[in-house]
RNA sequence: CGGGGCGUGGCGCAGUCUGGUAGCGCACUCGGCUGGGGGCCGAGCGGUCGCUGGUUCAAAUCCAGCCGCCCCGACCA
C-alpha cells in the first residue's frame, strides 16, 4: 500500500521559525500540512489520511442517528444572506459573478439548506428531518493563527435538524449530542461539553465541545458538575472584607490617584472594597453606568446578552461631558441609569465622587443610588460554581458546537409546514458543526511528546510504521519485504520505510509521525529471530518471532497481545 | 482594527547599525566509506537579498511607499 520511498511525506528536522503551537509545529514537521497563505493550508497525503479517518467516523455516527449526507455549494447567491441579515458579516467573503450579480462564499450552510427545505417541505408528515454534509467553509478571519487551528478555509461537518415543535427540536438536539459524545470518544480526545454563547448564529441555546490544551483559544470555567465557556460562565465570587458602614457617603481627598490600586493602597483597603464605574453607550439609550467590584472584570458578552442590545465604551469626551473626570467616576448622584453587577453585595464601598481628586467611602449600593442588578462579571479561578465546586479556568480548542436555532432562519426564509389541521407553522431548526481539522490538531496537542506526534489509533494515518534498517541490496531486507506483504495481505494499514537512509533518520521519522505501532526489522533482531515492535504511546516493546510477526502485529493492534 | 516582529538558495540563519566580491549549517546531486538513533570524506548544483521608486560612482545594507507572513490583543459558530 505505502512504501515511504514512493510517498510524498516531506519531514523536517526543524519546525518553521514562526510556529508556536505544538500541533502547528508537528503537523508541518511530520509532513502532514504545508502553508499556502495566511490561514490557507494544503493537506499532504499523510495529513489527509488522518482527516479522512475523522471524516469516516463523522459519517458513521451521523448515519447512525438517521442524519442523511448531501452536498451544497460553497459559491452562493447573496440573496438568501441578505434575507437573513447575515450579508453584513465582515467574515463573509463577498464577490460578483461576470454579470455583476452579488455572490458569497458560504461560511456555513443554514441559508442554503433552509432555502431548499422551504421549497420542498410542506407537511408535518415530512418532519422531523436531519441532513448534513462535509463541505468547505470560507471565512475572512481577521487573524488566522496556529496552523490549522484557525484558518480562512476549512472543511466542516455541518448538520441541520428540522422539527415541528420545541419537543422535536429538543429530541434532535439530544440525538446529535449523543452522537457527538461517541464521535469525540472514538477520536481519542479528552473533551467536555460546555454551555456557550449563541454568538452571531442567533437562536435559543447552544453548547460547545471543548478539547483542553494550551494552544486553545477559548477559556473554559470548570468545576465538579459544571463546565461553561468563560464567555457565559456564572459563579459566586470570592468574598472580600469591607470597612464598617457609614450613615452616608463621605468624601475623601485622593489627589492624583485615579486607579483602583492607587486609591486602594492609599486607603489601606482591598481592591474588592471599591466600585469600578464603567460608562457605556447603549444603542438608543445613551450613557449607562456599569458597576463592578474593583477586583472584578467586565464580561462584555454577558452584558450584551443581559441587555439584549449592543453597546460600546463611552469616549473620554462623552464621559467628561456627562459625568465627571475619568479616574474619579462613581454611581452616587450620577443621574444616569445604572447596571450593578450581582457580585456587588455589602454596604460599604469606595468609589469616585465625579469630581477631581475626590472619592466617596461608605457607599451602600442599595441605599445610595438606584440600579438594575445583572450578572456581568467574568468568572475567575477560585470562584464557587453553581453546585458548590471551585472554578478552574482552562484553555481549550473548540472542536464542535450545537445550536438550537429555533426559527432564526426558517422564518425569514419562509420554511414552514402545515399541521394536521391545515395550520401553518415555522419549522424549528438546529445546527450542529464539527471541524475535522481541529479534531486532528487537538489530538496532536493532547497526545504529543518531545519526540513527536502520538496518534490515537482511530485517526492515525497508518496503524503500523514498518522500518527496514537494511539497505535495498542486503539480505535482511527480504525479511522486511516479506513482513510488509504479509501485513498488507492481512489488511493492516502499514507505512513501509524502505528508504536508503540511515537508521537514525528512519527511527526519528517514525517517532515524529507517531503511528501507534513501530515495527523494526534489522540485523540485530533477526540474529535472534525476531522483529521489534514498539508502541508509540507507552513505549512498550515486544519481540515478535519472525515467522509469526504479521499475526502478532495484528494482535498488538487489536490489543489482544500479552 | 491597535501593538510588536520578520522577509537573504528548499529549511534554519549570519551579513544591514558603519554602502564596495552574497556567506554558514542542514537538505539536494555525484563518488567513496559507514550501517541500531539524523554518521564520515571529497566534489558539485542552487539566491532578481519580498516588490516598486529614490539617494549614490556603487544598495541586501540608506530613504519612501507598498506587499506578504508571524506573534500579542481586539474580534470570532
Amino acid at each position: 500500500m505505502t512504501r515511504l520511498s514512493q510517498t510524498f511525506l516531506p519531514t523536517l528536522k526543524d519546525a518553521p521559525s514562526d510556529a508556536e503551537a505544538v500541533s502547528h509545529k508537528l503537523m508541518v514537521r511530520a509532513g502532514l500540512i504545508r502553508q499556502l497563505g495566511a490561514g490557507l493550508w494544503t493537506y499532504l497525503p499523510a495529513g489527509w489520511r488522518a482527516v479522512r479517518k475523522v471524516e469516516a467516523i463523522l459519517r458513521e455516527e451521523m448515519e447512525s442517528i438517521g442524519c442523511q449526507e448531501m452536498l451544497m455549494p460553497i459559491l452562493q447567491p447573496a440573496e438568501p444572506w441578505q434575507t437573513t441579515g447575515r450579508y453584513g458579516i465582515d467574515e463573509l467573503f463577498k464577490l460578483e459573478d461576470r454579470k455583476g450579480a452579488p455572490m458569497v462564499l458560504a461560511m456555513t450552510h443554514e441559508e442554503c439548506l433552509t432555502y431548499h427545505v422551504a421549497r420542498e417541505v410542506r407537511s408535518y408528515r415530512d418532519l422531523p428531518l436531519m441532513l448534513y454534509h462535509l463541505q468547505t467553509k470560507e471565512r475572512d478571519e481577521p487573524r488566522p493563527r496556529a496552523g490549522v487551528l484557525r484558518t480562512r478555509e476549512f472543511t466542516m461537518k455541518d448538520a441541520y435538524s428540522f422539527d415541528r415543535d420545541e419537543e422535536g427540536l429538543a429530541r434532535s438536539y439530544e440525538l446529535q449530542s449523543e452522537a457527538y459524545t461517541r464521535i469525540f470518544d472514538r477520536c481519542g480526545l479528552r473533551w467536555y461539553r460546555v454551555e456557550s454563547d449563541v454568538g452571531m448564529m442567533g437562536g435559543s441555546g447552544a453548547h460547545e465541545y471543548m478539547a483542553p490544551c494550551p494552544a486553545g483559544e477559548n477559556e473554559v470555567a470548570l468545576a465538579t458538575g459544571y463546565a461553561a465557556n468563560v464567555e457565559v460562565a456564572t459563579a459566586d465570587s470570592q468574598p472580600v472584607e469591607l470597612p464598617p458602614p457609614l450613615d452616608a457617603p463621605d468624601e475623601v481627598p485622593t489627589p492624583g490617584l485615579t486607579k483602583v490600586e492607587d486609591v486602594s493602597g492609599h486607603l489601606g483597603l482591598p481592591a474588592g472594597a471599591f466600585i469600578k464605574t464603567l460608562p457605556i453607550i447603549v444603542e438608543g439609550r445613551g450613557m449607562v453606568l456599569v458597576l463592578l467590584r474593583g477586583d472584578h472584570q467586565l464580561n462584555e458578552i454577558k452584558l450584551r446578552n443581559g441587555m439584549n442590545t449592543d453597546f460600546r465604551q463611552a469616549s473620554t469626551e462623552e464621559i467628561e461631558a456627562q459625568l465627571g473626570p475619568v479616574g474619579y467616576l462613581g454611581p452616587v448622584e450620577s443621574g444616569l441609569p445604572i447596571i450593578k453587577d450581582a457580585a456587588l453585595t455589602g454596604n460599604s464601598y469606595v468609589s469616585g465622587a465625579n469630581k477631581p481628586d475626590t472619592h466617596l467611602r461608605g457607599i451602600d449600593p442599595t441605599r445610595d443610588f438606584e440600579s438594575y442588578e445583572m450578572d456581568v462579571r467574568t468568572v475567575e479561578a477560585g470562584d464557587t460554581a453553581p453546585g458548590g465546586g471551585k472554578i478552574e479556568i482552562e484553555a481549550a480548542i473548540e472542536i464542535g458546537n450545537i445550536f438550537k436555532l429555533g426559527t432564526r432562519y426558517s422564518e425569514p426564509l419562509g420554511a414552514s409546514y402545515l399541521d394536521g389541521e391545515g395550520k401553518e407553522h415555522p419549522i424549528l431548526m438546529g445546527s450542529y458543526g464539527i471541524g475535522p481539522a481541529r479534531i486532528v490538531a487537538a489530538a496532536i496537542e493532547q497526545g504529543a511528546d518531545e519526540n513527536g506526534i502520538v496518534w490515537p489509533a482511530s485517526i492515525a494515518p497508518w496503524q503500523v510504521h514498518l522500518v527496514s534498517l537494511a539497505q535495498a541490496d542486503e539480505p535482511e531486507r527480504e525479511a522486511a519485504d516479506r513482513l510488509y506483504r504479509d501485513l498488507r495481505d492481512d489488511g493492516v494499514e502499514v507505512l513501509y520505510d524502505d528508504r536508503d537512509a540511515g537508521p537514525g533518520e528512519k527511527l526519528t521519522d517514525a517517532e515524529l509521525l507517531g503511528c501507534p505501532l513501530r515495527v523494526v526489522v534489522g540485523r540485530r533482531g533477526l540474529a535472534e529471530g525476531v522483529v521489534e515492535a514498539t508502541e508509540r504511546g507507552s513505549g512498550a516493546e515486544h519481540k515478535l518471532p519472525v515467522e509469526e510477526a504479521a499475526a502478532r502485529t495484528s494482535q498488538l493492534l487489536s490489543g489482544s497481545d500479552d
